[in-house]
DNA sequence: AATCATTGCTAACACATGTTAGTATATTAT
DNA sequence: ATAATATACTAACATGTGTTAGCAATGATT
């Protein structure tokens, strides 16, 4: 017996206000996180989109675009915050808290993209890896310079800011191992554990 | 005019008591920390070692089998550690302050081997994966017993244990950052900086 | 219904990868 | 000196990679 499949072109599925192209960018995003940059493939991209891989070039320029996107679209967000934060006029523990508080929501809520962002920005080629490692530098200057300040006036302890800043941030990047295990506690209690340990331990008392 | 070159073959130069293969998997290291596992190749690990690629097979099993001795090679050396602490009679602020001061030497004296085994290890397969991973979550639930049991005594805050030991391992893992820093604080003081936020962060005063 | 731009497909490319076979050259032991 | 072992080399392999060319199907616009 023959039997004929009527089967029509795979196409790509977008929802109100997202191309396809942003499409490709979020799956890239997850496969990125968990494979690695290198190890993930187009190919392995393509099956998580559900297209073949050539497909793909359609929308795309090639594979550092995609990580190109998901760091910078990862940095101008901090970036931006960083700016709000010290135009505030509050004292220098709730700058650091809110920053704190920041990165925590972010990493969070846009795990994916804030670890490839993170992990795998080494794979960045030269006009672009310069610099995002110098926004990277920027940022941590500039969260040194409000922990420093917080310093002179006594707020925080006298630590070397540039320790404490790594620390933070680092501490964090933790929350990748909280997101994927089984037992987690929510995200609120996270929140102030982890403000409790790492802000508490600044403070001058 | 002709000229004659006599080439020697080259050779992988050792120090007393260490074998060749030693030297290939020490210099993997730095390879596996500077471009990753998947990115560096067995012809950049050949050339490093100054050796060509297929020599290298004298000496070991596999590119994976590189990975497997550098992540168990520390993960071997931290269960001992973990072993001797808890036999210790020390109060647990002690016990946790010793394991963060094991953490923070072995970063700072085995940086290469111990960034590969923290960043590198998903790209080993299945028998030494699960293994590997099994470690990974004993050390943890042993080191965050050890909190637990000083929130019981109240030397330390009532915080989640599990989040302040991801929050210790993680914050230590920051010492990368340092390691690569141009204007470097010396050692001992990043140590005692350290020890000042993450085991101050947790006392409960 | 006809036209045109999007988006998909197959096939193929050039190249890099880990690894093996077979052989030559050092080093060590007899 | 000779034999045996360790170590290196060249050449090649099979496979996986990112990407392009050319064409077919689809969707939108007129």
């Amino acid at each position: 017996m023959l039997v004929y499949y009527l089967r029509t072109m795979a196409r790509i599925k977008i929802e109100k206000n997202t191309s396809r192209k942003e499409v490709i960018v979020s799956k890239a995003a997850s496969l990125f996180r968990e494979k690695g940059f290198k190890a993930a493939s187009m190919r392995d991209l393509a099956e998580a989109v559900g297209v073949e891989a050539a497909s793909l070039y359609n929308h795309i320029k090639s594979k550092t675009e995609l990580l190109h996107e998901l760091c910078f679209g990862v940095a101008n967000r901090f970036m931006h915050h960083m700016d709000e934060v010290e135009s505030k006029k509050t004292n220098s523990i709730a700058k650091v808290e809110e920053l704190v508080r920041f990165h925590i929501n972010e990493m969070i809520n846009h795990y994916e993209e804030v670890y490839v962002s993170d992990r795998e920005w080494k794979h960045l080629s030269d006009p672009y890896l310069s610099n995002f490692q110098n926004q990277r530098r920027m940022y941590r200057k500039r969260f040194a310079a409000i922990i420093e300040a917080g310093i002179r006036n006594k707020e925080i302890k006298a630590i070397d800011a540039p320790t404490a800043v790594l620390i933070i941030l680092h501490a964090i990047g933790g929350i990748e191992s909280w997101h994927r295990s089984t037992q987690k506690i929510d995200a609120a209690a996270l929140t102030s554990n982890m403000i409790t340990i790492l802000v508490g331990g600044l403070k001058n008392d």
